[in-house]
DNA sequence: AATGAATGAGCGTTCATTCAT
DNA sequence: AATGAATGAACGCTCATTCAT
């Protein structure tokens, strides 16, 4: 009752226990959403899983939708090239440490997409995350290629394709991803596709 | 004078007007299960889209789960290697003819994963079909590498599992494997992520 | 094509074959009410234990709804009183005979009236059976009671009631009222309901 | 912070009103199977008999199979054995007042028997039911046995199971088990199947 | 006359969302 | 601000009945 504005059901919370309860909210179904998918994880999983009740995951959020949509958005700010800095070392080792980043970004993406096939709203926002990380990856190429050392016969956009394919699914499959004798592997396989091998 | 339950549905068809109901029915529930994914696809969408009413439907399968995993043995028994004869052409041309082949199964695969995570049973053929997919190309790939030119210092399996990865991919993106010269590309940056270049 | 009458789907059948089939449809949704029950009991199960595809189910019976009442029927027009004749033996060895008749009706009896309970019209009928066998007891009450030696302070509607009952219930229980030890006890039991003892 | 799955139905109501709908949805229910029978008993029809919409019946019970088993349960519990205490009056008495107890118990039992048919977990509870009021039945003729003037002759299980299928079935008939001539006829029936007359 | 394929209303159940407290 | 009870559209599936062959 400290005011007579109603507000709305998703104002947003102005006082730090309603972050906690938000942040909470979001954290458990950025996991959810990650192991179950999409249409698997109910609100009220999402809301008991942050240890409140289905009313106020409505309190913080319109809907299903836009707590995924948030994340996602979440995702594509924060995670902007960590552009490491310094001469790169080798590219296997480069790649490497790429694969080992971002491991949330996948289970996330493939949210978006199951959500995507029933909301065209969230099919704009699949492409754009998925167009960001491309950038990312073309930007990374391109630097590459301006120092020489890339396939000059390969079309970037392509090339950055199949590298995001390849990360991509690579999150997905956990038990990969965490084998570093196979991400060795995957990040000398990665490097041929992009690099000219030495003579 | 059949005795207890002998009514159930899933009777092989006997007139031939069913053998059409049922392929009408695979082939809308393929499509559907493509594009819409497993969860979304509904039995009355498939029955819908074959021309036909939901009964119908259970006539021919016990469930919306039979029907997926009919699609995915059917498919796995079809599209066993149409192993190229002859000599081989260059390897980057065999990449691409390899491109335009089963353009279905990356959809149908999804959907058998989207299944999967809701009925152990499904994880099991998801688990299976891609097992296939992936020893047929492990076996090519085990075939290139006995006449040389394949690098030397990769895991097979570990190879096969990325040009899957693509491959499956590119299947999910009509547009992308409609595109001659993106799959050029393509098969070109596979070949490369396989052979040696020569000299 | 025989004649250009179209008669309706439910003429009676004037062919040997199909009366047998009628026949053979009536025996089998008979076994199967009294084993399922009148809900449980499909139209396809009664066709298929009768040997012969829904469709035909039709051409005899205007729907499952009309087989039961049938059934019931032609179980009240034959089972009339096959009232003993000679001089009664001891009521006990009398009653017990009784109650190795009949063993289909109580089953029959409990499919009307689950259909009576949706079909008004069942339920008359329903109704209706209850009094024939129920007049048919109390006849031969009052019989008895006539020779004699039946309890003077009873009702005998109330007394058929019960016996009814008893016999009623018992052919529910077919492990009951096989086995004959049980059935000489009920008998015993039952003459003690309606019969003075002997000094 | 509870995990996963948590948030399945039949929780515990937390409020007063919750308390308040559970009650009337078992009101419901009971009446409901007592008049239509279990399988003509549709959970919709469950819900609107108590004033509420479908889904709050099933955030109380887990299915409609699960209030049959609770109502049962629940009246098994409460009717145990309100064993008449002082000298039993006469017997013709006792027996009319047993007769006018447990108006409810008989239609339940029947809309168990309907659910057993389906499912075997019911006819368990069927059967434990049954055995039950059985036993209750027979204690206590073994008592009025154990004070002599029970015929000597009798089996008495037979006799319980006597005594136990008139009671049900008067139950079930509504306008009999309220017309108290009737029922005084009834317990001098029973009374003569159990005991020897006065000299 | 017979077959069995097709129909669609209806049931049991789930879950996103709203509302009373 | 928070809770959790209530809502009802929608889904998977069944089966009595009709219809084309």
């Amino acid at each position: 009752m400290t005011s007579d504005r109603p507000s709305g059901p998703v104002a947003e919370p102005r006082q730090e226990r309603a972050l906690q309860t938000r942040q909470a909210l979001l954290a458990s179904a950025r996991e959810l959403f990650r192991t179950r998918g999409y249409n698997l994880t109910t609100a009220k999983d999402i809301a008991a899983s942050a240890g409140v009740a289905v009313g106020s995951f409505y309190r913080y959020f319109i809907d299903k939708k836009q707590v995924l949509l948030e994340l996602v958005q979440q995702h594509l700010e924060t995670a902007l090239p960590p552009q490491p800095e310094g001469p790169l070392p080798d590219p296997e080792t480069a790649i490497d440490r790429l694969l080992s980043q971002d491991q949330a970004e996948g289970g996330l993406l493939r949210a978006v997409i199951a959500l995507a096939q029933q909301d065209p709203a969230a099919a704009d926002l699949a492409a754009e995350a998925r167009r960001q990380v491309h950038l990312r990856l073309l930007q990374r190429l391109q630097d590459a290629a301006a120092l020489g050392r890339v396939w000059p016969d390969l079309d970037l956009d392509t090339l950055a394709w199949s590298v995001h394919t390849i990360v991509d699914r690579l999150h997905e499959e956990s038990d990969l991803c965490h084998d570093p004798v196979r991400r060795r592997q995957l990040a000398r396989i990665i490097a041929r596709m992009i690099f000219v091998p030495e003579a």
